[in-house]
DNA sequence: AATAATTATGAAACATTGTATCATTGAAAT
DNA sequence: ATTTCAATGATACAATGTTTCATAATTATT
């Protein structure tokens, strides 16, 4: 079984655990994001689900499997520039804590790191503190990898 | 003086020393921003300015300036929601390491937080371990805050 | 199995946010 | 005074997201 199927199939368990379904239609817009890897604007899937399957979604439909498989801790959402990834923990035992994200300025590659625990529940310290109440931990932050690193470094020889 | 008059001559005088002009448009933006106090989006600030002043500004001259303010420290952009808010530090030697914003998901309150310092330097190293490098250091958190929690909490006696 | 109830999806129209391009105005500099 | 550069206006458009109401598919109930 490939490694795509077995993410699908793990999606489709977590589903029925937690009694919601995960439909064909569900289940194509993940795999888009499985396959596409970067980051992907609801408008974005609808181009890919034309061109590669011949599909004709409306974009409200869209829109609204993109919250379901938010809600279902499927997919995330960037705020940052309103585009949508599968999550890289579908099929491992991984909690979904706080999902931390490095994003690419330039290429748009998107990290999802585990930072040290420790340091998240210090956060969360200093949110209570100021009297506010985390509902939904992720952070964004906005970088530049490696790779356009090096590059624009070279370029600029 | 008042503080909103503090504040405007604190983002002039910030603005000389960077080489930089805040025109009287760019101070009507950031007078409303500080006023609103709440993220307001490009358009809500449009309309503020229609309502308060009877300014009719272009939407690409809102963008513009928005983005003078935001290069110059003045304003910050919140990606959760599309919208902007005036820094909560323009009169104050506070540095602009990595600001850190709890926004309340129900009355849309934004408190700019700072966390210790080392927690920031611990997240800057998770995200050189991982080979990026952060260029806009910015912390997004989506709470509730104290007043809308005590709220729900008795409409549901 | 037939029907009712619920859940999921489609269609159309629209609202909001953001950008590209080119023209115009205003300020600063020689 | 004229040139140059910075700032703003105008128009059109692209991208993102939502509201509402209709239809189809699934599940539950008899």
């Amino acid at each position: 079984m490939t490694k795509l199927e077995n993410i699908i199939k793990g999606a489709e368990q977590h589903c029925r655990r937690k009694g919601t379904r995960l439909t064909l239609k569900r289940q194509l817009i993940l795999r888009c994001l499985l396959l596409r890897k970067k980051p992907t604007s609801a408008y974005g899937i609808k181009t890919y689900l034309k061109e590669n399957y011949g599909e004709e979604m409306p974009a409200t439909s869209i829109y609204r499997i993109l919250s379901f498989l938010q809600e279902n801790l499927l997919v995330h959402k960037l705020q940052a520039h309103n585009k949508f990834i599968a999550c890289a923990h579908i099929v491992c035992k991984h909690d979904h804590g706080t999902p931390q994200f490095l994003i690419c300025q330039k290429c748009e590659t998107v990290k999802e790191i585990d930072s040290n625990s420790a340091l998240i529940e210090e956060l969360q310290r200093d949110i209570r503190r100021s009297k506010f109440q985390l509902i939904s931990p992720q952070l964004e932050m906005l970088c530049i990898c490696n790779d356009c690193q090096t590059e624009t470094a070279t370029k600029s020889i």
